[in-house]
DNA sequence: CAAGTGACAGATATTGAAATCTGTCATTCG
DNA sequence: CGAATGACAGATTTCAATATCTGTCACTTG
């Protein structure tokens, strides 16, 4: 509480945390490497977190949260035809996508390794991703512009008809020239499959 | 020429190294290893081919080609409707590889190793099932079934958005519950946007 | 007494020397 | 003479010793 000395939050050691996966990448970031960047001792991160792998998950979900967060503003957008929004979201996706795989790759391939050890948080994360796609999907069948029996369904075929787009493991190919036509081509077929 | 001796041959060769692969894995596997199996020295196995990478690519591409070949008959089907033919083929290319990966994981992540090295043969055979993917489009657009302008992007934009269930950087998900469902909604999906 | 510490045991990672491998080529073999 | 060999240099991998890390906890500190 004394003017140099700020109390030891959770949030200042996930903070601490990204910086060290920042610089050290996912297999040499330590907890110790955490807690001298702090400058406190390494047992009082572990009064924060259980174990190495919580205090990562966290970090992770932080991340994931970002993310999820900036779509939802498309999401919600009430303005536009449903065809518009659906599509507007997916490149909205598949442009932060590439952009922070194409920007700095290094730490793309940091998170990559995060989320791949931390399955639970991912599924969390897609739920929401497809839930936000769900409203979409119902505004457009409350609008008569798309049928779908069941909503939840379709967004969650929507999502991973479109993973090459937006699924880590395809980073590789966001970077070769036709990508965008491909994800346009895939888009316009899933479109047409949604009209009544 | 003689009775015991066979000749060596790039034939003989590439069956040793697949079960040197298949009992070393991707990591431990090499030329030595082969060279042994086959009762020779290295330096005979290097005038066949040129490198360890060569060796590797030419085993990548003869266990491509066999899928490709495998799935070449449903392609071929001229019984059935365009639809029935297209589901068919994508539900026989998914048997094969979840079949593969739940049967012997091993082997399997032996040769995702393999094409993850071999982008240029996997390329080749991509573009070798996008050929009988395509011919199946054809085929339904000729016969009114379904609407395509370009029948080949078409076929591109098909095997992209499947790619959940092929590719076999989602190999683990292909176990869970749910999954065949998942399947059938994509296709389902995307059957409907093929539709004039 | 709540927040933080640091010594400790067992697990994991690093390191550098030794072993093995890759790819070449002059030589042998049939 | 063409196919196969094995010794070789440089690159890569293995292995065991050494160092570091994880997670705990009895203890200190404000």
């Amino acid at each position: 509480m004394s003017p140099t000395t700020e109390t030891l939050t959770a949030e200042r050691i996930l903070e601490a945390t990204e910086e060290v996966l920042r610089r050290h990448g996912p297999a040499k970031a330590t907890v110790v490497d955490v807690a001298r960047a702090l400058g406190v001792s390494h047992g009082s991160v572990y009064r924060h977190f259980r174990t190495k792998a919580a205090l990562r998950e966290a970090v992770t979900k932080r991340w994931l949260d970002r993310t999820s967060q900036a779509l939802s503003g498309i999401a919600a957008e009430e303005g536009r035809g449903p065809e518009a929004r659906l599509r507007d979201w997916f490149q909205g996706l598949f442009d932060a996508k590439r952009r922070k795989a194409g920007h700095d790759p290094e730490l793309f391939a940091t998170y990559s390794v995060l989320t791949d050890e931390n399955g639970e948080v991912v599924g969390e994360h897609i739920d929401d991703l497809t839930a936000q796609l769900t409203r979409i999907v119902e505004a457009g069948v409350a609008a008569g512009a798309f049928t779908a029996a069941d909503p939840a369904a379709t967004a969650r075929a929507l999502f991973h008809a479109t993973g090459r787009f937006h699924d880590p493991c395809h980073a590789r190919e966001w970077e070769r020239p036709g990508v965008q036509d491909e994800f346009d081509a895939v888009l316009d077929l899933l479109l047409r499959g949604l009209r009544p």
